[in-house]
DNA sequence: AAGTATCGATACCGAGAGTAGCGTAAGGGG
DNA sequence: CCCCTTACGCTACTCTCGGTATCGATACTT
């Protein structure tokens, strides 16, 4: 009720859609110079923006990463016939996006300054890891905390492996963490 | 022969024994105000010691943190008779111990400082990964890459945990873990 | 006593996150 | 047309933190 009517525009100059420019600038940046020197500064400097608005759109530069990774993840594709090949695309795809540009180093930093913020954490665990947890309950019929410990395992390795290599996991670990993942998550298996 | 000599004593004033001080004060200080605010300044006054002496002993505030993970965790203890048994005393043992208070956080702390610091990534992998590694090569009689892989799996879920909750993995998870794991690295399975 | 190296204290530098203030641009409604 | 409201760029600033420099005092050897 609040935005939902179809011309009910706000006053005053309009916000020019910089965003996508931002993120861009903002993985490529993050790529180019890893995550401690991507400033925001020379973010807001790559994007061809001014720094403060940055600040005015994103308070901190955290949620920024966070919207960044929002967008570049998009949502999860739960296409496949079984169960298995479900979770095997699944993983694969999480793996992907982990290897792209910039994506697996934001990722891995955010969440490095989200252990010393718990504002930030929660951020991440709410806009980030929800989205893919929920959709990934609904399309496994799996509890919740199966789901968790799901993406604990896929993210964490996935993320451990880039921060102690700087390169994301080659194609061979990543079929590795499948064929890990799969027995244990196959119907009926599993404590609880 | 450089140091060997049995009383072949330095000139100068000895170096006091403050490492074991300024390690607890490091935990502690990281337990009660997390990563990001446990500064040097802080650990420093924690410990009853100026900064100077703090930055005589160890290059950067990352090398510390990991002489006081290494001072935390000590040597595995790998004693157990099958390999299963051996395996899931490994995982246990690495879970108890990021569980200690400060460790984890410091851990995960210190994880993500190396995601932007390649000399503290290079430190972080030979000075503790290498370490554990090495023992579980000979223990489990496994290559290189499917231990670093083990190591990526358990530690890197454990820390995904950490990071996204701030509370280590309770001990339902954990379990859940050994069970993942086991099948896994069973004698003969896998694809390597 | 002389020499050497550590310790504590204070002051400092540089970088980066985040904020304040101001003039200006881009739209609306009278 | 002028006013209002909001967004933008710019400059300058504060604050915190990692790390360094300097200096006098201290501990131990020869």
């Amino acid at each position: 009720m609040s935005r939902a009517s179809t011309s009910a525009r706000p006053p005053g100059r309009p916000r020019s859609g910089v965003n996508a420019v931002v993120f861009a600038a903002t993985l490529s940046t993050i790529d180019e110079l890893g995550y401690a020197r991507a400033t925001v500064d020379r973010i807001a400097a790559a994007a061809g923006v001014a720094k403060t608005t940055i600040y005015r759109r994103w308070p901190s530069k955290g949620e920024l990463i966070v919207d960044c990774l929002l967008d570049a993840f998009g949502p999860i594709p739960l296409e496949g016939a079984g169960r298995a090949e479900l979770m095997s695309s699944a993983v694969r795809w999480i793996a992907a996006k982990i290897g792209e540009p910039g994506v697996g180093d934001a990722f891995a930093g955010v969440f490095s300054d989200a252990v010393s913020d718990p504002a930030l954490r929660v951020v991440l665990s709410t806009r980030l890891q929800d989205r893919y947890r929920l959709a990934l309950q609904d399309a496994l019929g799996e509890p919740e905390h199966r789901v968790l410990f799901f993406i604990d395992v896929v993210v964490g390795t996935l993320l451990h492996r880039m921060g102690m290599t700087g390169e994301p996991m080659v194609d061979a670990d990543v079929a590795a963490l499948v064929e890990m993942v799969l027995p244990y998550f196959a119907d009926g298996a599993g404590p609880t």
